[in-house]
DNA sequence: TTGGAGTCAATAGG
DNA sequence: CCTATTGACTCCAA
């Protein structure tokens, strides 16, 4: 056998800089960057860049397809590192994430859609797993390979050094020093408290991080990302419940018991002990308490109804989860252009009604909230207050 | 500068 | 091995 003659490029991606070559056995230590250089190497056939057919293409559903593409790979084992690294171009943690949470196709950017535009692509490839497969076995002999020389090489129970093997490629990585930063892991107890503080002000000021950091003995730039990665994270789970609610009616065939992305817990504000009883179950009704420390208040306290930040109304075309084959159906009138697979959910949309929000989620919405309160604040304090479009 | 979006990559569990 | 979690980084736009 020949060899994968797929669309190769597909991995010749990141082709400078990376060590795209063979699963690294030596670190290549120093990640640092060369320019991207070519972005997408890789648009296989039928001419335009996937950049392009991003560009191009139709509202996707991403739930149902991270949903059919984690069907797939569980069916045929074939991990996340595999696809993400040959088909995706992005990393197993990644592959992950994107898996498990993905954003609705609205509320990504245009460098978000692609994997998912990729792995529509890939769907709609009938002979993906049987690529894949064949580069799963491609890599596990060259790792029987590699292993077969380094373990003849340790075997001459030669005495002295230990010549420092080189992993042919000649980088000139030398001693890594150990400087490899150990990574920070925060202890549960400081987690805890950079969540109260959260709750209090989603948003600290300089100021306020740099008591926290001082408190918690933590190092200003960690409690800086903390808030960064939690805002976006509590942010990402609100799409999902998103997403959820829309996509209500999934019965499937057998298989997939659909796992709950609820996640919840989160301790109340006030003093640490969870006083948290068996809460059990669903999201469960939280209590809602969402009183922002000190900051302005006094507010006609109307009941309004909050508007999400952004995108006032969509209609996200409720796609019918189950969708069955991946293959275009009779659409592929010319020849294979790829962009025609992107069309391939072509069922009426049923139009649902949106029905009212569920409950729960209140806090994370109350933290949504404080984010617009801080922003109107933020822009009262600074220049001309004068317009507050929104 | 600040905040958001995407990712990476180390690491914790299976 | 594999997958999930998560602190840190890179890019970008305002």
């Amino acid at each position: 056998a020949p060899e994968s003659p797929l669309s190769s490029a597909e991995e010749s991606v990141k082709s400078l800089g990376e060590p795209a070559p063979q699963p690294p056995a030596a670190e290549p230590s120093e990640p640092s960057e060369s320019q991207p250089g070519t972005p997408l190497p890789a648009p296989g056939h039928s001419g335009l860049s996937i950049q392009e057919m991003v560009a191009m293409s139709p509202e996707l559903d991403t739930y149902v397809i991270t949903k059919k593409v984690k069907e797939v790979l569980t069916d045929n084992n074939l991990g996340q590192r595999l696809f993400g690294e040959t088909i995706l171009g992005l990393t197993q943690g990644s592959v992950s994430d994107l898996l498990a949470r993905p954003k609705p196709w609205h509320k990504l950017s245009l460098k978000g859609r692609e994997p998912f535009v990729r792995m529509q692509l890939w769907l709609s490839d009938p002979r993906n797993v049987e690529k894949l497969m064949d580069m799963k076995r491609m890599e596990k002999k060259a790792y029987m390979k590699r292993r077969h020389s380094s373990v003849s090489e340790s075997q001459p129970v030669d005495s002295g050094l230990q010549g420092s093997d080189f992993s042919q490629g000649g980088s000139p990585q030398h001693q890594q020093l150990q400087l490899k930063k150990p990574r920070v892991v925060l202890a549960p107890e400081e987690k805890e408290a950079l969540k109260r503080a959260y709750q209090q002000k989603p948003y600290p000021s300089p100021k306020t991080i740099e008591e926290l950091a001082s408190q918690l003995n933590l190092k200003t730039s960690t409690v800086i990302n903390w808030f960064h990665n939690y805002r976006s994270r509590i942010r990402r789970e609100l799409f999902i419940e998103e997403i959820q609610a829309g996509n209500q009616g999934a019965a499937s065939e057998g298989g997939s018991p659909s796992g709950r992305v609820s996640k919840a817990g989160e301790g109340d504000s006030c003093d640490g002990t969870e006083s948290d009883g068996t809460v059990e179950g669903r999201p469960g009704g939280a209590a809602g308490l969402e009183e922002y420390g000190g900051a302005s208040e006094g507010e006609g306290g109307d009941p309004k109804e909050e508007g999400g930040p952004e995108t006032p109304a969509r209609s996200p075309a409720p796609q019918d989860a189950t969708t069955s084959a991946s293959s275009v159906p009779g659409t592929s009138g010319h020849k294979g252009s790829a962009i025609a697979s992107l069309f391939s959910f072509p069922e009426s949309a049923p139009a649902a009604t949106r029905n009212p929000r569920d409950s729960s989620l209140r806090k994370k919405k109350a933290a949504n909230l404080n984010n617009i309160i801080h922003r109107l604040e933020k822009a009262a304090s600074r220049e001309e207050p004068s317009e507050w479009e929104f």
